[in-house]
Formats: structure tokens, sequence, C-alpha cells
DNA sequence: CGCATGACGTGAG
DNA sequence: GCTCACGCCATGC
């Protein structure tokens, strides 16, 4: 499995998934951003689609809205909801409810 | 090489 | 507050 891009990122994206404690939530965007790439959002989503690895909490991941957008992409055999809701975040039609109160922000946590 | 798509986000109307 | 349009970068055809 040979990655065709900066491995910096890559392996950033992952580095932040996994930093993002249980019950917890962030976004592409805030991750996009911490790693300067502030607009490319799309290019985290696309980091967890090779990701692929259950090592990564890419449950955690979602978009601005709170919505498990990749909830289709996540099949390691337990739906992104479940995983969600397992650690305690409640869930309804794909949304996150309390998305504002568990939402973790690398920028203002980790600075 | 150009066009369309995608686990997104921001801006304008 | 919601909808439409554009930008972002990489991949697939």
């Amino acid at each position: 499995m040979e990655i065709g891009l900066s491995n910096s990122f890559f392996c950033d994206v992952f580095e932040i998934v996994k930093l993002v404690p249980p019950g917890r939530v962030t976004s592409y965007g805030a991750i996009a951003r911490y790693l300067g790439n502030a607009g490319s959002a799309r290019m985290v989503g696309w980091a967890l689609n090779k990701c692929v690895n259950e090592q990564i909490p890419a449950h955690r991941v979602v978009n601005r809205n709170g919505i498990l957008s990749g909830k289709n992409h996540f099949n390691y055999g337990l739906s992104m909801q479940e995983l969600l809701e397992i650690e305690g975040i409640k869930i309804e039609n794909d949304r996150i409810i309390n998305f504002d109160e568990i939402f973790w922000d690398p920028m203002k946590e980790l600075l």
C-alpha cells in the first residue's frame, strides 16, 4: 500500500484523530485548518478513506454540521452511529445531538 | 489533458 | 436561517 502524496499530511491526520479523546468528536475542517490546509478539508476525508485501519477512530470525525457524512464508507463492522453511541454520544438521524458540547478542536485543545 | 466526483467549508444572495 | 455557487486537492475515466 503505497501513498502517493506527502506522508506528513497523511500521518498528521491520523495523529490528530488518534488524539481525539473518547466521547469527543472533531471535524474535517478543524483538522485541515490545524494542519495548515484550511479550505482543503476534503483532503482530510480523503486521507481517512485511505487510512482504513481499525487503529484510527475515524468515527470521531464528522463534518462541520456534526453529521455522519462518512458513515457509508465507515464499514468496519459496526455502524458509525453505533460506535459513537457506545462512547456516550447521542445521535439522531445521522446527526450528533450535542455536537457543540462534545466538539474537540485541535487548534484549541492542542494549542 | 480535460471533465466529473468526493468522508468539506466558506461566502454570497 | 437556508440554498446556491465556488474553491479546495487528488483520483478516476
